[in-house]
DNA sequence: GTTCCGATTTTCT
DNA sequence: GAAAATCGGAACA
């Protein structure tokens, strides 16, 4: 599951909200497991948010948090093991005139440098809750075409958590300015 | 330039 | 009742 992190980076997010068509590279992910992993959602059982951890492969985990922010996940458990995916940043690609007007800020490299950022700019919520992304549909996961070059990337420890710190699955392509910043300033 | 702190609500103990 | 997979603005150097 820490392998399909890996994977889904350099994939394009893809959201289709009434007629507007977004899209986005994935460029920043974190691996999220389930009892063997004190930081996940789903450490100590399954409850009425985390559910779709424990479902099927594939389909996306919104949730709720600090009072204000939706957060983005694909389900990725394994034999029958909860697990997710949490999609920490993207590249725009497609709507990004609407991205922009959502988020409010104007350079490009703001738009969807953050988990919160990002779903706010795909708009994002819960009702995409437990929806299947590997078919097409208002949200879905697209295999992209990476041009034979490999992305150079690098995994750290994950962010905004208080447990779970010594497990090193964060991971981005290291030379894309669409990565969060905040990454070496969150630490302590 | 970096570091700190408040907002706000869902979910779990 | 307390904590939380965050962000952005304010404060300080």
């Amino acid at each position: 599951m820490v392998v399909v992190a890996r994977d889904l980076l350099g994939k394009v997010l893809v959201r289709a909200s009434g007629r507007t068509l977004l899209g986005g590279r994935i460029v920043e992910a974190e691996a999220y497991r389930g009892s063997d992993d004190p930081a996940s959602h789903a450490y100590g059982g399954m409850t009425e948010r985390n559910a779709v951890m424990f479902g099927e492969v594939g389909h996306a985990y919104v949730y709720f948090t600090y009072g204000m922010h939706y957060c983005l996940n694909v389900s990725a458990g394994e034999g029958g093991t909860p697990g997710a995916v949490l999609l920490r940043a993207v590249e725009p690609l497609m709507g990004i005139s609407v991205m922009r007007r959502r988020r409010h800020v104007i350079g490009d490299l703001e738009l969807t440098n953050g988990p919160a950022k990002l779903t706010l700019a795909f708009g994002i919520k819960r009702s995409l809750n437990g929806v299947d992304m590997t078919k097409p549909g208002r949200l879905c996961i697209a295999d992209a075409e990476v041009k034979g070059n490999r992305p150079d990337i690098e995994a750290t420890a994950r962010i905004g958590i208080t447990r779970g710190l010594d497990k090193q699955w964060r991971f981005f392509v290291k030379n894309s300015p669409y990565v969060s910043k905040m990454a070496k300033v969150r630490k302590s």
